[in-house]
DNA sequence: TATGAATGAGGGTTCATTCAT
DNA sequence: CATGAATGAACCCTCATTCAT
């Protein structure tokens, strides 16, 4: 009955579908639901989305999409990469913690055929940012020689593993800090190090 | 009526379902399906598991028991600890690519809220394990000082999230040797170390 | 997609869910036969039925309140307790007639573990009903004395046997007053009465 | 494993089948319970009967055999009519104290359509017996004048009723000696009968 | 724009019955 | 005679989607 602006009533669908889909998942989630928190019909909400998939897909390439930009201008800054590093994990950590909820949808819904192929592109494109930002280190000499695309993965998969883990269990606070710290010093004691396992 | 024993009854049907389960998720995941798949009548299915989360959690289970055993054998071996970190590091990637399906089932259905608790607590040990072996390293003096708890948390989140990653893509393998190198040098060269971000 | 008003649509349904629960009784009805019986389709049923059982709830307790209503002003009423008792039986024999499927179901489903207690509560109430009229009849003088508790319960358990007799056979009908006259008379001629059985 | 005799295996059958279609109802009554109430399998039990329709007739049966041999008997004997209806109720009642259960699944599977025609004639041959009772008082003087067919009727359901409320509620006693002289004497004191309802 | 009653395919589960052993 | 694993039709119920209003 409330007469609201069109752009308003997606809003308030897309944060509903968040919230539903985040506790839920894809499959279990339901349209009713969806609908009754945000006040909305189930008629009037397939006025905006035309299933549940786009309502789904909606939201997702929504967060992707601000994560890239993100990302991007962090790596594009003239910063050194010891920093860029800080900043490309602390705003990883950052929205793990915001965003909780969408990071759980993401992960549950990984095999989400018509999704799967716009997350593996996000992957990749985030590894690439990582491997900018190693190459950068290691021709400012900073960085030592390594495998940039494994290392740029490792790197990648940490962060992933860190956010899952801290979505998971409220409890479970990484600080970027020390997961830079980590990554940059390793365990070994420096006059210990390049010890290759064998 | 196609005779069989029931154990392997039992197992066709463990494995179908570890295959649909894997491609669906649980909610998505059609009981149906997964009795033609083990070459078994809906009803036969029902004669080994009593219903659909019995059978989820019955591979769950056996999938995070295997792993603690493999686990706790190598952390409790005295061997050194960037040995030891290597070799739990190592089972966990062999693992990934021999059970891509397991572990893409168990992290989509990662809030399954009757399996949550198993998940969790599995969680809590595996990190326990890497603290330990943490712990050795910092006291033989082979391991810089730091935060146990949290780099055991970083490091199991950076397990899950590379087991992820390779779980989720074909194309993407990590090898161990990589990664414990990664986690124990740092990506800093040795001469630079120790900068703590600010 | 037939447009309704939610009330009739509910009074179709129950019309329906009583012609097929009488005739199968509620473990062997059938929703989708209900549904169809009643112009709707399944889920339609739903939106008005949480489930089966409720569905059968509903129409049995309808069924008891409105009788328990009628029976009530007739004790009520100031006339003699011949003619109360008259009434009262009057009123089970005419629903007998009027409502055969109701009768039907309300005694094939009497072990019906979630609606025995509301059944047993109103025999109860009906046979109270009774041993007012037993009651006062005692004391204006019009009958003999007897055990008020086990007559109410006799004339009771006739009236339900009558109820189940006229239902199950559609040719069993038995008049009120005959009824009533067996049960204020007798069958012994008056000067062989009061003949104990020893 | 166990050899047993082939009649004492149907009659463990019976028995259990009873048990379990008593509690459950035939709808509800699981062929694998009764086969283990019985101690026997589930194919066991499918050589002495070919299948759930024909277990719950054989006890059925049996039970409507064994009663109107009883009455037969009582109405045959060369009593006075007011003692032979005394015996014809308690027969009954003391059938409904000892054999609740089957009472009960009697009734509840009254609609049962390849039962009922045995029900049906059953309750005619009852009620022939009640006339035939009914009939011999009124030659011999004992009894009042009255419409035979429905009296009998009336008494019958008088009967099936008493019997009903007891199963259902086993704190429900009704004694063959107070439901006689109910019957026989009715509810009026002698100087007032015959007083027609008008 | 907005509503919500209605649809019906499809899901999990049960169970009478069969039959190889 | 006896077993019990296996079958598969049929059950209750859910829910994405539609459409008359």
């Amino acid at each position: 009955m409330n007469r609201r602006s069109g752009i308003e009533s997606r809003k308030r669908i897309l944060d509903a579908a968040m919230q539903v889909f985040s506790r839920q998942g894809f499959a279990k989630a339901n349209i009713r639901e969806i609908a009754k928190v945000a006040g909305i019909s189930v008629g009037g909400l397939y006025l905006y989305f035309k299933n549940k998939e786009e309502l789904y897909l909606s939201f997702i390439k929504d967060g992707m999409n601000d994560m890239m930009q993100k990302t991007e201008i962090i790596v594009e800054s003239h910063q050194s990469p010891t920093r860029t590093l800080y900043d490309f994990l602390k705003v990883h950590i950052d929205s793990a913690i915001k965003h909780r909820e969408l990071i759980l949808v993401h992960i549950r819904e990984l095999g989400f055929t018509f999704a799967l192929e716009h997350k593996r592109q996000y992957m990749r494109n985030q590894r690439k940012l990582v491997e900018k930002i190693i190459d950068k280190g290691i021709r400012t000499g900073e960085f030592r020689r390594c495998n940039m695309k494994e290392t740029a993965r490792i790197i990648m998969g940490t962060v992933r593993g860190v956010m899952l883990s801290m979505a998971m269990d409220k409890d479970v606070i990484v600080t970027a800090r020390r997961l830079t710290e980590l990554l940059l010093n390793g365990l070994l004691r420096s006059d210990k190090q390049s010890v290759e396992v064998h």
